[in-house]
DNA sequence: CTCTGTCAATACGCTGCCGTATGGATAGGG
DNA sequence: CCCTATCCATACGGCAGCGTATTGACAGAG
């Protein structure tokens, strides 16, 4: 029976638990060390207070948001248009995973719309993202107005679309492979 | 100098004005009244409690999200591709509107994903439009496969676009005409 | 003028959460 | 074997928000 002790790491993980499942708002110290079966005690261990937990969140999510991009890159020696494709699936297939997941994503740009601070992070985030985008479309032959609307359009569809998937309203991943097919048929 | 009266309106007013600033968890009676000079003692007479504040904001927004609709039917005489370029003027020009600007639907979107009543209540409208935007795309002559995911990649980049453009990484009104000229194109 | 209904102010107890302070438990090095 | 560092428990004071109860102000009906 060793005595399983607790790391910062664990608590950032049931964070984002806490996020997802309850917003912002409900990144508490005392609701979460509740769920980790432990006292508050604990949590002040850790971390200095609320504040130094949600700025470590962030940095997390920063990282792992960012690495999910050079992940895509790594698959090297396709097409651009294959990349989209194979960027699509992923994209649409991390439902349920730590971070990478869509759920952790929307509750993040919520917070975002909040908080001045994850704000920053998430403009961070999509500028990345988007500038990627951008030169996979590029390699496509879209003139650069046309592949700015085009990476917005893909990215905020993918956005938007998990907030309809979510209460059945679309199909995530069928209609942003309808959508990016949209985009690249007219050459 | 009459002494001006609140009714349940002006408190639901500000209410939203909170819920665009704050999210949902900024929907507090005390905060309410203060922000309305007033005694919280003038909540309590209107309001049963702070969910039936929340109630009424959701039947409120319910209402006005359907009436928009209806008005944009109104627009009789017109091609179904003509009322979709309006549409998209229409949904991407309502930046402060009070109820139908896209902070506050984002708002309510957010709020949704914590609160089941709420979320129902985005669900039927967001059933709604996606069923008008459907009939549209018909008109078009669209098979059913190709309007479903038309009407949802439309609306979902509407939602996305927002969040984006909120950033400056998009141009919301540029970015939608673009994708709707990008679906009607082919025929 | 009085009475009644409407709307608001104040005071109160309750709960949940924050951050601090202090002490207890335990494991590993010396 | 003790000592120290690490990790957690407990107890405390404080604040913010909820909901209730009581009272006050005021306008219009009669």
């Amino acid at each position: 029976m060793t005595k399983t002790n607790l790391d910062a790491n664990a608590w950032i993980q049931a964070a984002f638990r806490a996020l997802t499942r309850g917003g912002p708002q409900a990144i508490k110290a005392e609701a979460i060390a509740r769920e980790l079966g432990v006292s508050k005690g604990s949590f002040y261990w850790h971390f200095k207070n609320v504040g130094a937990l949600k700025t470590q969140m962030l940095q997390h999510w920063r990282r792992e948001a960012t690495d999910s991009i050079i992940e895509a890159l790594e698959t090297d020696g396709t097409s651009a248009a294959e990349r989209l494709k194979k960027l699509v699936e992923v994209s649409t297939g991390s439902a349920d995973e730590e971070y990478g997941g869509v759920l952790v994503e929307a509750s993040i740009r919520d917070w975002a719309r909040y908080d001045s601070t994850a704000s920053e992070t998430v403009r961070t985030v999509d500028e990345g993202r988007l500038a990627y985008l951008n030169t996979l479309f590029e390699q496509c032959g879209f003139n650069p107005a046309k592949r700015a609307s085009s990476s917005a359009i893909l990215y905020s569809s993918l956005i938007g679309l998990a907030s309809l998937s979510h209460n059945g309203l679309a199909d995530l991943r069928a209609d942003l492979q309808f959508l990016l097919e949209t985009l690249l048929k007219e050459d």
